[in-house]
DNA sequence: GTTAGTTTTAAACGTATGTTTAAAACAATA
DNA sequence: TATTGTTTTAAACATACGTTTAAAACTAAC
């Protein structure tokens, strides 16, 4: 049967969730837009965390999966010494499609997603992250092993703090675009999509990558 | 009188906004932290969204000002034939000054603040983002008048974009900068400090406003 | 010392939330 | 059709929250 009671309950969630947070949003106002029972989310999920994670992993299942199956087909494709920018661009690239990949059907879900990595690293008490790291950490080692590649310059520690200054530029962009687009049409009247996003995204990304390293001299 | 009723509410308010959010915290675990009657808050503050506001805006004045200052200096300083990095890096390192010199009587006022702007943006209805452009707007607009000088080959709409990756960068890593801590000394038994943090990120966010620019062809 | 204004306190209020319950409706099977 | 297991429903439950209230405690001026 399509469009049974945990698909609404997941597609309601996913929107409400995007737009105004985990906590802020309840499983009243879920219900409701779903047409569904109060109680049918905790009979389906067990509970909200249940359903806050059944809406990640249905995005994050088939993301990390696509993820994994182009990086390991980049990693077999021969190259002819390609340079630096060339190589991170492919990567940032890869991760970029996954995410546009998976997020195609459902618009809402890439917010979502990038919504709850924020608050898994902003939140310094987080078992969000904990479960992330366990369930699907396999996936973004993967990638950060090809990216180590080509930072050898780096100390683990220095690519560490490096990886997740270019994790947040593109946690940040894709939480707040919905936002941002909004602010830009309106100020500018000129609507960006969000594949033109992705593709700046993916040079800014490659550049930031390849900054120079300081002496670890403070400022 | 010094640690009034109205200091202790604000600094337990911080810590507490820093470490689970503002939503996540109660003003019942506030007015305890700071020893305080639970009435006090909405007495001294009206509701919740004022001491929010309070404890965002303790920060945010001193932070706004000291910018405009070192900024305005700046510009009148006369400077011969530096480079495009030059020029960016030093844009940017004013402002991770004038972050950390507010900052360095509380440590928590950071996050916070960082936090704030977060969820300023990452929640698509947040009367927070108008109230922060409207009180502060002044400051940043002056800060992206004089960072635009060295994008000057982008449009409008593209420096908009731009310029909200490098916001999303700083953000991103300074309000999860106590988790990533945290997880940093855990598993490279190295502990980093904000100020290694700050210069590194400005290298990086020079770097990153100089990347190149796509024809806006889709992906 | 009395008074007027301010601050603190303990208690209660109203409301919204996640969750549970038990009966009802439904579906599938024999 | 009778029976079994699953799903849905309406109602209630328990709790946590922000806020309000009214009395008490405190402070300062006269």
């Amino acid at each position: 049967m399509t469009n049974s009671t945990i698909d609404r309950i997941l597609d309601a969630a996913e929107v409400e969730f995007a737009a105004h947070g985990f906590v802020e949003t309840s499983l009243r106002t879920i219900t409701t837009k779903a047409k569904v029972n109060l109680a049918a989310v905790n009979y389906h999920f067990g509970s909200k965390k249940g359903l806050i994670q059944a809406v990640t992993d249905r995005f994050l299942g088939p993301l990390t999966q696509h993820l994994q199956n182009q990086l390991s087909a980049y990693e077999k494709q021969s190259v002819q010494e390609p340079s630096k920018q060339q190589e991170l661009q492919a990567l940032f690239k890869i991760l970029a499609h996954s995410c546009q990949h998976v997020a195609q059907k459902n618009h809402h879900s890439l917010a979502v997603f990038a919504r709850l990595i924020n608050m898994a690293y902003s939140q310094s008490q987080g078992h969000l992250r904990k479960h992330l790291t366990q369930q699907y950490g396999a996936s973004f080692l993967y990638f950060m092993k090809l990216l180590r590649q080509f930072m050898p310059a780096m100390t683990n520690e220095q690519f560490f703090w490096r990886f997740h200054y270019l994790l947040g530029t593109l946690v940040f962009a894709l939480s707040s675009s919905e936002a941002l687009v909004a602010i830009c049409e309106r100020e500018y009247q000129e609507s960006r999509r969000i594949d033109q996003i992705m593709s700046d995204l993916v040079l800014v990304l490659a550049s930031a990558a390849q900054a120079p390293m300081t002496g670890d001299q403070p400022l």
